[in-house]
DNA sequence: ACAAAACGATACGGTAAAGTTAAATTATAT
DNA sequence: ATATAATTTAACTTTACCGTATCGTTTTGT
């Protein structure tokens, strides 16, 4: 009797110990709720109150999870960070792995394709913007970020040419530095427009690629066949 | 007698109408002073009390000349974006008049040599960071940071690429993407390093330019001479 | 079954900053 | 000369938000 829920149903509770199960999901509302905050917010535009609303959660429990609010942002970022970069590695080394099975051209669309569907994720804009905006109260975080996107990729792409290169079907003296140069011609118009919040037509946006990697292999002396 | 300031010293007042020139210079402290604080600090991390103060300012003062603080900020913004516009504009008019006097490759070597020269000036790199971290709650701005900067800088040299093609110098069959793709070549490096605070080795970085702009060649076809 | 642990709601204290106002002071205009 | 406009200093009001403490409530562990 004392303990039947006659009319509200078994949808929400309004206090009490949680179940084990409830307890799991909190830890995860909580983290959702504040990476769609932040990323929508920004640091500063998401108040700790809105972040426990959101999630469903009281302001205790947010606090027994995490210090403070740096604590909370950090563990966001690095998370989302993680997240962005997976999917990367795979891209970088799933092509590194398979190397000889195409030519240098197939390989290289076949990368900036990914790395374009992986910048235009919903989220990965923001992100950029979120961690530019707080480089100066998370710098570590903005390194971070730096070294294991930016320059993994670079050295992801430097390997495969370098691969090519040993093979002798290119030559690359400077295999980082092409790799630089790769990079920036797919990413850097996509990663600008993310930044100031322009919308981009995604057909204007797959020929712009497209002629990319062919103006690469011409800038390496491939030829355009 | 009751005028004369005896012990002070006519260095500073502390009160009272100012001079006319005392009243031109009060407005010229006031925008460096916010500009400097905006690009330290960010916009939440500068309050209009330190922007009174570093002045030497007054904060009813302040409040008569800029309605509040978004009004101090788009001020500041629009001020850096145009001054930042300015050498720009030179260069590229400059050289579009001039364009017969040299080859491409002098004419691209110096063009971004000046934009790197434009890109590594004290605050370029803080001004593109701020604008960024406050496009959610200054979207026109970003947009207009956006049109006024990159746009123009890529039409600018869209017309260069076009009056080296109607002589017969190169072939390039679409200007405007040719000029993107040399503007990030040249821009989008220095560009993440600001955003993301990562100093680079500025003779690294003449060496990347100079290899970039050989690289350019190759791609449009002009062959390495 | 019963103590302890964990939770939500809520209220509270402290701090920081935006924007306003009052009084004293000084140049400018008539 | 005298009224007026523009300024500084300083205090004030309001608002917002971080982080903590309290209280009733519900599950867990023994």
């Amino acid at each position: 009797m004392a303990g039947e829920n006659n009319d509200c149903g078994p949808a929400v509770r309004r206090g009490g110990r949680p179940t084990r199960e409830e307890a799991a999901l909190r830890d995860i509302r909580l983290l959702d709720a504040a990476t769609r905050l932040f990323m929508e917010h920004g640091y500063e535009g998401t108040s700790m109150d809105a972040v426990a609303e959101t999630a469903g959660v009281g302001k205790p429990t947010l606090y027994s999870r995490y210090r403070d609010k740096r604590d909370l942002f950090e563990a966001v970022l690095t998370a989302r960070i993680n997240d962005w970069l997976l999917p990367l590695a795979q891209v970088a080394e799933g092509e590194e792995s398979k190397a000889p099975s195409g030519d240098l051209e197939t390989v290289l669309d076949n990368i900036s394709r990914a790395m374009l569907r992986h910048m235009l994720q919903p989220g990965a804009a923001a992100l950029q913007r979120v961690i530019a905006a707080q480089k100066l109260k998370f710098p570590e975080l903005a390194r971070f970020a730096y070294e294991q996107g930016w320059v993994r990729a670079v050295e992801g792409v430097a390997d495969i040419l370098r691969s090519f290169d040993a093979r002798g079907s290119v030559h690359v003296p400077d295999a980082k530095l092409a790799a630089e140069i790769f990079l920036n011609l797919i990413i850097a118009p996509t990663s600008r427009a993310a930044l100031y919040g322009i919308e981009v037509d995604p057909e204007r946006q797959e020929e712009r690629r497209a002629a990319s990697v062919r103006f690469f292999l011409r800038g390496l002396g491939a030829g355009p066949v």
